[in-house]
DNA sequence: ACCATTTGTCTACGCTGTAGACGTTACGCG
DNA sequence: CGCGTAACGTCTACAGCGTAGACAAATGGT
């Protein structure tokens, strides 16, 4: 074989034109399977077999990468506005977005904390989109704009909240974790943690989506009632 | 003055012996002032005015210092088990840890992604009080010790995310921040964000403490039914 | 077949965490 | 007091990081 058609000495060898949509999902492949500190530009570039400058193509920097693969998973996520039940919908969507938590544990960093360092206005819209889709849902099951931003927020703060909880108690996989757990909780100082040496048994079946189900129930309701007492206030008025 | 006392030729010259507590409270202050990323083992030591290896002898590696800063600002977090009231305690906690949050705004991505990376039984003891303290709360309220931990997930799930949340929309100060937002809602594609600018004027106000109280309002009477209920079919029973 | 623009590569710089060997200081004990 | 031991601090060095800037290669329109 001439070296002159196919250079490709190394195993992984598609020279193929770079694209962003192929850069950012093989970040996410890397990421997904090795963790978010073996996203380096050097290590991405060699998964892709390029020089790492290139990436700088299709990403300003590393953080704007960071960017990329966090709008690259948000877009997994499916919301149909036009469902007129709000209460199911949301309960969908948050089955969903836990799923997807679940599907890409080593992203959620990212999800909670790349926020936290872009100012809402300059965000990648991708991030923003579900932000508008569930204001619409709201707004069209009767909510004024502004108590649709409240409840967007008590709703997807417990969304958030919830799959952080999840995501520290499950943990690679289960076996390791049980035997970590026990040998863990013997370590603490019984006099000061009774309570959570007590728990041990309890600590290792977690049901994740009932636990969120049932929070979810709980919030649903609370919020419902201020919607429920304006249209019956409305009505006899 | 002859050299030989005091060779502090560099303004920071305290030549104090180091401890744990001393790098620590540095690394939270430099952390607190100028950032997360700020926080590198050379520049830390420069802050000390040491050699950067020493402080390997106060923590194993970054992660454990990172991990340490964690401790440290979660000691600030005052819990007293032994009020009966529970519901006005959660109240109370939710509070003061939603003002540590905004004391150390730039801790928070620790407080929430530090935990993700290890195993619960291996965490440092000083993240794991508020979670002892409070299942101690709630178990002397009248729970069953289960229930407790099932209460304990929601409200603090809640609390996190409400924290994430209001720290998305606080960053740095109001006045840019509300020009920045201006800005960045004008640049969102009318047809796909429609929703989300005609809420401008509503984003820029935001009250971070009434949001959190009600939300726990709306939590507490879901989280409450169940407790009571099963007090009242106790006693006819 | 040409040129212009996009895309990829190379080199180099200053930064990072930290291993290992080495001085230096402090402290308990005789 | 002095001595030995252990804790503490420093130095040097290395591999790896993000990325600026100059350059080569490839691509696509005319």
């Amino acid at each position: 074989m001439p070296p002159s058609m196919k250079p490709s000495a190394s195993p992984a060898g598609d020279k193929a034109r770079l694209s962003r949509e192929l850069v950012l999902s093989t970040a996410l492949a890397l990421v997904d399977s090795e963790g978010l500190e073996a996203l380096t530009m050097r290590r991405l570039g060699q998964e892709l077999n390029r020089d790492p400058m290139s990436l700088y193509r299709y990403a300003a920097n590393r953080a704007a990468l960071l960017d990329g693969v966090t709008e690259l998973v948000l877009d997994e996520l499916a919301i149909f506005p036009e469902d007129p039940d709000w209460q199911s919908q949301l309960r969908n969507i948050a089955h969903d977005l836990r799923l997807l938590a679940l599907r890409h544990p080593n992203v959620v960093p990212l999800l909670v904390t790349r926020p936290l360092s872009t100012p809402l206005g300059l965000r990648p819209l991708g991030t923003l989109r579900p932000l508008e889709q569930i204001l619409s849902l709201l707004i069209d099951a009767g909510f004024e704009p502004s108590d649709a931003l409240h409840v967007y927020r008590a709703y997807y703060g417990f969304l958030y909240g919830h799959i952080l909880n999840e995501l520290q108690e499950f943990i690679v996989d289960p076996e390791e974790n049980e035997a970590l757990l026990r040998l863990g909780l013997h370590r603490l100082p019984p006099k000061e943690f009774p309570r959570l040496r007590a728990l041990g048994p309890v600590l290792t079946d977690y049901d994740g989506a009932a636990e969120l189900d049932q929070g979810i129930s709980i919030l649903l309701a609370g919020l419902a009632a201020p919607l429920a007492a304006a249209k019956t206030s409305k009505k006899p008025q």
